[in-house]
DNA sequence: GATGAATGAGTCTTCATTCAT
DNA sequence: GATGAATGAAGACTCATTCAT
């Protein structure tokens, strides 16, 4: 059991580095040994848990990718009204943008740049199927527009993921205020 | 004036090859040697028109911000009122980004991904001055929410980088009526 | 006594995949995992057994020259004529070459590449030293030509490797009646 | 044409150590980095010549059994008699094997091993066409006798690679005698 | 100005071997 | 004895950059 917890926890370290060092330099610029170096293992031991580079990066993904879907539906319940609704996994969205943005600087990085596979990329937007059964909702109930859902995503989810870098790159430094103002635009842009 | 042409040609020929490699396989994974291929010239050629593979990706970088800048603010007067403005300029833009999609997926590219120098890249959004100024004026006027340009600009502009790539990487077709409803969620996003 | 067979069924193993993977790939190509793997035991578990990869080959090499030599003289009988030994002998390997081909493969690699350390090839054909006295004989009795052991190996022994590798690598099935023709030709070769 | 004839040594060194190297260590245990260095260039040089490692060893195979091929029937004139024809090829061949005994030690390592791609070697023993015409004719005319030619084969020339090796690992030393002896042995076991 | 050949530095990956359990 | 995990060392190959022509 402490072996198998020693292994866990190597995996975990090496997943860790990957989103770090890929953040700072992409993929391509970012060594194996240098992977290995910041997770304290021999770069030998990398091919011991992944197959290969574009394994680790593609593993490294749907890991971050889970963990986002987890945290952003799991206090979602689709009893609510659309609105309510709505808000709520907005808000999840927007914290995990703003605590976890190693996480999300990296899955921005793998959807705006060709160095995931195309099979891992394609399922799109489609991991966040509750939120499209909510807009759904929304569209028959006459309260979200009845337009394309990437046109809804574009509008009310997606301008997070550039505040997020916007954050990270320019001096500009997101409050409490700006989420609510941000929140109240991402309703107006999809509201009927 | 026919040698001086040649040379324009060949630089030109650089910075469509760059943009088209670097679009399909990402900076790093684009050698020099392929994009002097495409190019039709030397490898060490490109070093007469670029210092090193860097310069050449800021250079190219530069360049299309320029056409995209100019592009976007040809037809804009300030004159307007400032809903007319914002749908003028928007407008431009979203023409941009749909017809000129190898510009528009590269600018993206750069602007989310470390491949670019910091000093080119900190600029923000600050190039589309014109565009910050009418939302000042929209401001005082009580049109446009009194939000950080940022929030501004997350909302009504950065949609349409989304949209441009769902174009490209799912199977999503941008039409004439897309780009209304875009503009109207664009404009609801940011109006008082 | 269980443990001890255990080791030598452990042991065995080991030499059979050793020769079954250096026969389809060569010694540098062939990786202790792959041998332990196919030996089903740990990759450690090799060296508890052979000193090092080296030792390996070497000791498989030996095993399988002495299955050589015992297999090829285990009938015969020094009071024979020359001819009748010699018949009876040259039978014997050929029978070895063709039936455990797997085996004869394998020790004209060692023959034909550097893989053996030199003291272990050097010896030559010294190991086939009965047929080395029985042409003495012959020379004696002026039935075999008067020349160079060497020549007469060349002529009469080692043409039965040629054929058993061009019946591995390309379409000849050796028949019975080949068997015949090939022996008439080594005695042809060999006889004064 | 200084340029060229620069390339054309560069590659002619690299095939000149790959032969040497290979011979005396074997194919996976020579680095590319080793071959070179003999060669006097970088190891990226390599690549500019030939595709990967294994592309280097197949046209140096390719090469070495042309001059092989070139040399061995240079002298020969199909208007002879069976016997002298064969004569005539077969003390070419065994001046090939003593002379370019660098060349010959090479082909019969790519023959004995898989080193080699399968296309290559597959060829067999078809580039020697002259001879197994001769033999043909032979056969008709009652001289040779009506047996394989891989038979033939395997008892007339391949004893001369056997006596090459024999030549340079053990203490044996090939003269003028011997290879009267071996021609005698040769046409022995061939002629009817 | 233009180039093709050349290369040093660096990258991914493999593998014989060891060691804690 | 037996092992699976771990790794240092090494190898094939690539590529940005230079330089003689």
């Amino acid at each position: 059991m402490a072996k198998l917890q020693k292994s866990i926890d190597k995996r975990n370290a090496l997943i860790k580095a990957t989103i770090e060092l890929v953040n700072n330099s992409g993929f391509h610029a970012t060594p194996m040994s240098k992977i290995a170096k910041m997770a304290n293992v021999s770069p030998a031991t990398i091919y011991l848990y992944f197959e290969n580079k574009q394994d680790l990066v593609n593993q490294t993904y749907l890991e971050v990718k889970t963990k986002y879907t987890d945290f952003v539906f799991k206090t979602y319940d689709e009893s609510t009204s659309v609105k309510t609704g709505f808000e709520l996994i907005w808000k999840r969205i927007a914290e995990f943008n703003i605590n976890e943005c190693e996480y999300s600087f990296f899955l921005n990085q793998c959807n705006n740049t060709p160095i995931i596979d195309e099979p891992s990329r394609k399922e799109g937007i489609r991991h966040l199927q509750p939120l499209l059964d909510l807009w759904e909702r929304g569209k028959k109930e006459g309260v979200i527009k009845p337009i394309s859902d990437y046109i809804l995503y574009a509008y009310s989810i997606n301008p997070l993921s550039y505040l997020m870098i916007a954050q990270k790159q320019y001096e500009f430094q997101l409050n409490k205020t700006h989420v609510e103002e941000a929140f109240l635009s991402a309703w107006d842009s999809i509201k009927r």
